[in-house]
DNA sequence: GGGAAGATGTTCT
DNA sequence: GAACATCTTCCCT
């Protein structure tokens, strides 16, 4: 399998469509630890104008202060006292727009994977859901605000990955604001989809 | 200073 | 399907 990395401009325009095409990349971490990498099957849309889920919505403050900055970079922050969400940094620096990348399908490390979500999960298991891949890739606060074009932590088109799955669109998960708008993405029919 | 909510995951019934 | 662990952040209930 072939990869091209991404550059800014990939993720400079409409946040909503990117969080489709992002559908079908690869995210790569090079860690100290070892290589893990997987294919982005679930997305989700955060927009700056009238949408009060957006952790931007209230102005920039120091947690979300990275999603106001250039794009494809990681917006990484910390939730429920357990879990980092990672999300992909969109549309012009100063807009506050970002793509929450909440499920991967594991293909590379997945040994690593395992050993770092700690006990027995079926591979189904590692990195279904927000919270569970930022473990399972290694993704922490550390990476807020890294570019996503190179070394160590990087998005890449891969030629390879079957690329005529069909997209489904829903209302976005595990949110109370604005639960009607319809910002999620995912590869239908795929085993790693949260839910 | 304090409280409540929060883009979740796990475990239990 | 529901309860709960766990703790940071932000705006005052």
């Amino acid at each position: 399998m072939t990869y091209q990395i991404i550059d800014e401009s990939y993720c400079r325009g409409d946040t909503a469509e990117i969080a489709r095409n992002l559908l079908g990349t690869i995210l790569v971490h090079f860690s100290p630890e070892g290589l893990t990498s997987g294919i982005i099957v679930e997305t989700e849309a955060y927009l700056s104008q009238n949408d009060p889920a957006c952790h931007a919505a209230r102005g920039k403050t120091k947690r979300n202060a990275a999603m106001f900055g250039p794009p494809a970079r990681a917006y990484v922050y910390f939730i429920y006292g357990n879990h980092y969400c990672f999300n992909v940094v969109t549309n012009e620096a100063g807009k506050g727009e970002a793509v929450l990348i909440r499920a991967l399908e594991p293909v590379k490390g997945l040994h690593l994977m395992q050993e770092r979500r700690g006990k027995n999960h079926k591979k189904t298991n590692l990195t279904s859901g927000p919270g569970k891949l930022c473990q399972a890739m290694g993704i922490t606060g550390e990476h807020n605000g890294c570019p996503l074009f190179q070394d160590p932590l990087f998005i890449a088109i891969c030629k390879g990955w079957r690329q005529d799955f069909d997209i489904g669109v829903s209302g976005r998960i595990g949110i109370n604001k604005a639960q009607d708008k319809q910002l999620r993405f995912f590869v239908k029919g795929n085993p790693f989809v949260s839910r």
